[in-house]
DNA sequence: AACTCCAGTGGACAATCTGCACAGTGGTTT
DNA sequence: AAACCACTGTGCAGATTGTCCACTGGAGTT
């Protein structure tokens, strides 16, 4: 899907997000319109998602995160999924395998507002049991950067042969005008 | 922590990040210098953790998501967080309260890979057992919207008071030069 | 009541970047 | 061989950014 010229793109924004196409070019040793062309298509094919700037539910004075895992009755996950949207709380929910029905990333202000916020969770009667678990520290922290490298292993591909290699981007004759 | 005018900021910039600060203090009707300050505060004080783009592993060809508990073996968690670090697909570790030590947010490229990346998981002595669930489906994608507005207390706070209410950014007589 | 503090306003400036276009090059594919 | 495609280097107009400035008005303080 992406090469090691998309991955060194990524890599760069993601570090420096207001690096700019220019500087990003500069700092690749790419042309401008080949760093501008990749992020096009970064976007155009989902590889980057968003450019929505990342919030802190921390900073925003939900300091406690913790996973919900609900049993729920049958045929009311719609149901249920619409309850959860409506809890600022809930950040996330999946359907899994295994012994619950959903998993839930929630967010509260502490402990106490934990409880307040898993009580309104568990308001729903179709949800017919929960275990939470606390968050306590995390250990990796929200990552992509090594999924990207690890994905771009092969050093060509059909749609980007050229520009992989630092150091040659002046082989070619420049346009005299 | 934040404002109503600081929600619409993060608001704005989420659906429509390309907007620049110029054409976001014209839909919010607040001079640019605000929007600007708002953001640097934002910034400043961790709220807006990061501008980096979001990338999306499905679209990396990442597309399983699953959920590894962990129990790993006492006093092994800062080796076991270095091994778990090592692997690309291990995209988030979190101590946890309850049965399993540790909670391990994992991609792979399909069901086949999944195993891989377990085998990796579990390739450390250190870690007990393992009990790993497979998101079938995303029931609520990842948001932080509806508790930014949730966390905009009261339209006024100590360091905001003027510039919540659109319609009053003309009351100031210019001033002339 | 007078005063200070602070966020917001409207404006101005230079410097920079973006979006877009173009022709030429060279590797790949048909 | 011809077509195709990605990349390069370049140019340009328009827009935006970063950073000043002086002033206004509300809130809290002395």
């Amino acid at each position: 899907m992406i090469d090691g010229l998309d991955a060194r793109i990524l890599e760069l924004f993601t570090r420096e997000p207001r690096i700019g196409v220019l500087e990003a070019s500069r700092r690749l040793q790419v042309a401008r319109g080949t760093v501008q062309a990749r992020l096009d298509r970064l976007r155009d094919t989902g590889v980057i998602a968003s450019l929505a700037p990342t919030v802190d539910p921390a900073a925003l004075g939900f300091r406690v995160t913790a996973f919900a895992s609900l049993d729920i009755r049958q045929g009311a996950r719609a149901s249920v999924a619409a309850h959860l949207s409506r809890i600022p709380e809930v950040l996330e929910v999946h359907t899994i395998t295994g012994q619950g029905d959903l998993l839930c990333r929630i967010v509260a202000r502490d402990n106490d507002d934990l409880q307040r916020v898993i009580d309104d969770l568990v308001g729903d009667d179709d949800i017919v049991r929960t275990s939470t678990l606390i968050a306590l520290s995390t250990v990796v922290a929200p990552r992509i950067l090594p999924l990207v490298e690890s994905a771009a292993t092969p050093p060509s591909r059909s749609w980007s042969t050229r520009g992989i290699t630092p150091g040659e981007s002046d082989r070619n004759s420049a346009v005299v005008p």
